[in-house]
DNA sequence: CAGGATCCAGTAGGATACTG
DNA sequence: CAGTATCCTACTGGATCCTG
């Protein structure tokens, strides 16, 4: 998944985050967002409910159940961040037209390649909460 | 380093980002930041420049030096970014008082295990931008 | 149910000027 | 050099109302 070493031995990407004109800077951008790193969690994140292990393979998702999981999201914020990752591929879309109507979201292969990254980022802001709270206070204690 | 499996299995953590008043959420909304993923990346892969292959260890940046590698960083978001990082324990401010002074950034431990979470988000970007302006090309040519 | 449309407050963030 | 301080605009994003 983070093939670093690869990429700069192989193929190097002609993309450079670092340049303020490249495409991959805005790219970077969209991906740097608290919504999309939640949602690209939860449609990868189904299967491995507790009990199961296993990742398996992840399981479509309503809007409804999303907006549930993503506690405290507007669904300005919910749809938006849908339309964004749909744009780039990353999700489908899914229309099934019962009354009402019912629509699901699904990673694609390309949105999967960027879960794993995804998790990595929220389940370290879970992990070292503890750690980055107490230096905070050490900070803020220090600036008296 | 994306040790999710072992999250789940190991000492659970206390924090959920899906949570909307978990703490974890607001540090996940920090870290879900273009300049926080660049300055990261920046800090940590000052050894692994053209030339040197192996990782090593990272050598510290003086402000100037990031201001130059992030292209088109301001001075105040570069600043902002850089105070935010070291309240949190990510990286360590030294100030040298030599005429004019010389200030350096360096990762911490904590901020090192993150490194690679951020350089694998940049790297995505970078690797996947062709495959996303595709995808964004072919969703806009279907609204038509 | 799954949004679209609109309004509006808050803030992110650039530009500029100044300092130890 | 490495910032701080201030001003000001543009966009983010929540709240609210409406629809197929």
């Amino acid at each position: 998944m983070a093939a670093t070493t690869q990429d700069r031995a192989g193929a190097k990407a002609e993309f450079d985050a670092f340049l303020a004109a490249c495409p991959s800077r805005q790219l970077l951008g969209r991906l740097s967002d608290k919504w999309v790193a939640l949602v690209l969690a939860a449609l990868g994140d189904t299967l491995r409910q507790p009990g199961c292990d296993e990742p398996a393979d992840a399981r479509p998702m309503r809007y409804s159940e999303l907006s549930r999981r993503l506690v405290g999201v507007s669904q300005k914020m919910l749809t938006q961040t849908l339309r964004a990752l749909e744009r780039d591929g990353l999700i489908t879309r899914t229309v099934t037209p019962t009354v009402p109507v019912t629509v699901t979201y699904e990673l694609t292969d390309l949105g999967r390649s960027l879960h794993g990254v995804m998790i990595g980022l929220k389940d370290w802001a879970e992990v070292h909460m503890g750690e980055v709270l107490a230096n905070r206070d050490r900070y803020d204690a220090a600036a008296s």
